[in-house]
DNA sequence: ACTTCGATCTCGTAC
DNA sequence: GTACGAGGTCGAAGT
């Protein structure tokens, strides 16, 4: 990885063209070739980059090309699409590289699936009338979250999501038109659940006729395991 | 901006869980308090992060809490809703420190706002008997981009993407299901209009009866400022 | 290789 | 502030 402080400025074209005035700014060129060009604040996502796999050359500023005389290096990156990333480098107040080797990797834990499976533990939780009849639900179109049975004998398909947008109430909307045509499942309602539900989404889904239930996870991996509750 | 390069183990916890085991990786840390940890390969996207605003607290290692005697310092940052990332530095191999300044930021061109103001302008480059009643016309399911009215008088929702592909077909589609509800209004139809289109969003446009337009975004932005072509 | 989908998304912008 | 849509998204999982 080598680490850069300098004075630049950067012009990118590709699916858009973008360019960065002259200001100093960390560029930072990782082992696979990949660039990044980062300000002094702002998320993770830098001002300007190029991913890997792509290609740099570099080359000598040119007097004749740059009147301002400023330039002392020009870095020209281009991948396989032909986007193209153009460094222009003026002072450099640091310039270091070091050799990190392979990193072992994330490990993460608890994201939609869990949620998933803790309403598949207790259906109750998203209606108190709910029970079980399968998780993952296969139809042509893709698995249902979670097909459950009302008190009435109805079947009901739940979608589950972290956070419930309008492409989730799509994606039941065609569950349900499917399920629907089998016959031997009589009528079939649907369910939104979410730990939050954006208002176009549910404006969508009540009209319908699905409904939205919000969950909390916290309460409800607290239920399901009492004794990892913190307070 | 700070930047360390150190054998490292870092911890999340908030959205859900996430541990990196120990290997030397790059720790930065912006001067508004945030904070990303970089291997050596990847896009552009950290291992693990905190955005601001956020808070550090520092303390020395405590021998009695790790046993392995490894640990030399240990960082413990916090956000508003709660998540912490712990991150614990053994041998610190650079550590160094720079005052950039303020960036004067980057300078975007060629998004969709732009595309669909140019078509604003001039709704016939879409189609010839095209004339606009309302830019971002709004709907209780958000804006349609472009109401226009055809040369028979009935009513044309049009939808601009850069790049056409089925989710915004969709986005169509619900608009025009919404806007023939409202008799007010009489026949409303539906053109998809974007620099390329995905053959598969073509198919089911044109199954649902929503015509393609494919336009030129050089050629629109030539014809509005002549001056500014490049050839 | 290509596609689909979630994300500790990030980022702009309108309300 | 909050909500919503777009992204040069990134990254993983499945086909």
């Amino acid at each position: 990885m080598r680490l850069i402080i300098a004075r630049c400025q950067v012009d990118y074209a590709g699916k858009l063209t973008a360019h960065l005035p002259w200001a100093t700014r960390l560029i930072m060129v990782k082992a696979d070739g990949s660039i990044q060009i980062h300000a002094d604040d702002g998320a993770y996502k830098p001002l300007n980059w190029m991913s890997a796999p792509c290609l740099m050359t570099r080359q000598e500023a040119d007097p004749a090309l740059d009147p301002s005389g400023q330039l002392t290096e020009l870095w020209s990156v281009r991948n396989r699409s032909g986007d193209t990333l153009q460094i222009g480098l003026a002072e450099i107040l640091s310039d270091s590289a070091y050799e990190l080797g392979r990193d072992p990797g994330l490990r993460k834990d608890g994201v939609e699936k869990h949620l998933q499976r803790l309403l598949a533990e207790d259906p109750s939780a998203i209606r108190s009338d709910l029970s079980l009849v399968q998780r993952e639900y296969q139809t042509p179109i893709g698995p249902v979250d979670l097909l459950c049975r009302a008190g009435d004998g109805s079947y009901v398909a739940v979608e589950v999501k972290r956070r419930g947008e309008i492409d989730g109430v799509e994606q039941l909307t065609r569950y349900l038109e499917l399920l629907r045509r089998d016959s031997l499942l009589g009528r079939v309602e649907g369910v939104f659940v979410a730990q939050q539900i954006k208002p176009q989404a549910e404006v969508v889904a009540l009209d319908r006729g699905i409904a939205c239930v919000r969950v909390d996870y916290d309460a409800l991996r607290g239920a399901d395991h009492p004794e990892e509750r913190l307070f």
